[in-house]
DNA sequence: AACGGGACCTGATTGC
DNA sequence: TGCAATCAGGTCCCGT
């Protein structure tokens, strides 16, 4: 599911109901995802209040008095749900928006609800991952940066300092698709199949021309891309591919604006006359969409 | 060192 | 209808 735009929205909706309170209990219903939860994680987050929350490339990290983090990281299948007994304010919904399936504070768990925790507001909020490809652990808040999962990352694309000259130097020299390049959270943090997709379509540039010959002229175009439709993404909610929704109970909506991402054999957007349609090609083993036409 | 492929999981969809 | 194959928004490890 999640990128940076899901993962952004998500942990807003989460901040938005946890910020300044204080979680009372916590469930651990498995002993791992990728990896085993912390040592004694359901002793470590009982009793503390949830300070404030900061994303970085795709992690969520929620600051708690006594000094540390829960870092959280939602894998492909993973999304929150929180509820309150008999006010369902983030049910699931499906893609069409009608609410269906709303919980209360006594109702059973739903399917792989792995953690879950509880307020002193009367909230649960939980973490459900299908896959389990999702992570948790729990960082000192002075040293998060130093996690070993977020010490690698490169820059953080809508920040200031991410410029066209800093991806081109992290793109010279490189012998691989530039779609690849983009997909490595060394080279820039955050992006995933869908926005390099569509951010490669917005630059004009083919998925398949070597990173080296994009630094350049071509990253000037590519930076603003990149923010533009995170940026535009972030507007929307994200996308919701399933069910995943934000914390107000409505869908993200930007898959509607997905240019080529899920395309194939659609005319693009852009080409006029229409382009014989947007083409789907494996890279690396995951779906690329272009459109052959505009993209060079 | 950088790269591609495979592994890790379950569920939804597609095709026979 | 039923079953098998394929695909999915991510990351990490391994061999080359």
């Amino acid at each position: 599911m999640p990128e940076l735009p899901e993962v952004e929205t998500v942990m807003r909706g989460l901040a938005a109901v946890l910020e300044g309170h204080r979680i009372v209990e916590v469930e651990q219903r498995r002993p791992d995802l990728r990896f085993p939860f912390p040592d004694n994680l359901v002793r470590r987050v009982e009793g503390r209040r949830v300070l404030s929350f900061r994303r970085r490339a795709k992690y969520m990290l929620m600051r708690l008095d006594g000094g540390e983090s829960l870092l959280i990281h939602l894998g492909m299948s993973g999304r929150m749900v929180a509820r309150q007994a008999s006010v369902p304010v983030m049910a699931r919904l499906t893609p069409q928006g009608a609410a269906s399936d709303a919980r209360g504070h006594n109702a059973p768990p739903e399917a792989h609800e792995h953690l879950v925790m509880t307020t002193d507001h009367g909230w649960r909020v939980g973490f459900v991952d299908p896959r389990r490809f999702g992570a948790v652990d729990l960082v000192a808040t002075e040293v998060e940066d130093a996690h070993r999962l977020l010490a690698g990352l490169g820059p953080e694309p809508l920040e200031d300092a991410f410029t066209d000259a800093v991806l081109s130097a992290a793109l010279v020299g490189r012998h691989t698709p530039i779609k690849a390049a983009l997909l490595d959270q060394t080279v820039v943090a955050g992006l995933g199949n869908i926005y390099v997709c569509e951010a490669l379509y917005r630059a004009g540039i083919s998925p398949r021309r070597l990173a080296a010959s994009v630094a350049g002229t071509r990253a000037t175009r590519l930076v603003p891309a990149i923010k533009a439709v995170l940026t535009e993404s972030i507007g929307a909610g994200g996308s919701s591919l399933r069910d995943y929704v934000r914390a107000d109970g409505e869908v993200g909506r930007f898959q509607e604006r997905f240019a080529v991402y899920g395309r194939e054999g659609e005319p693009c957007p852009h080409c006029n006359p229409p382009c014989p349609g947007i083409a789907r090609i494996v890279q690396s083993g995951r779906s690329t969409f272009f459109c052959p036409r505009r993209q060079r």
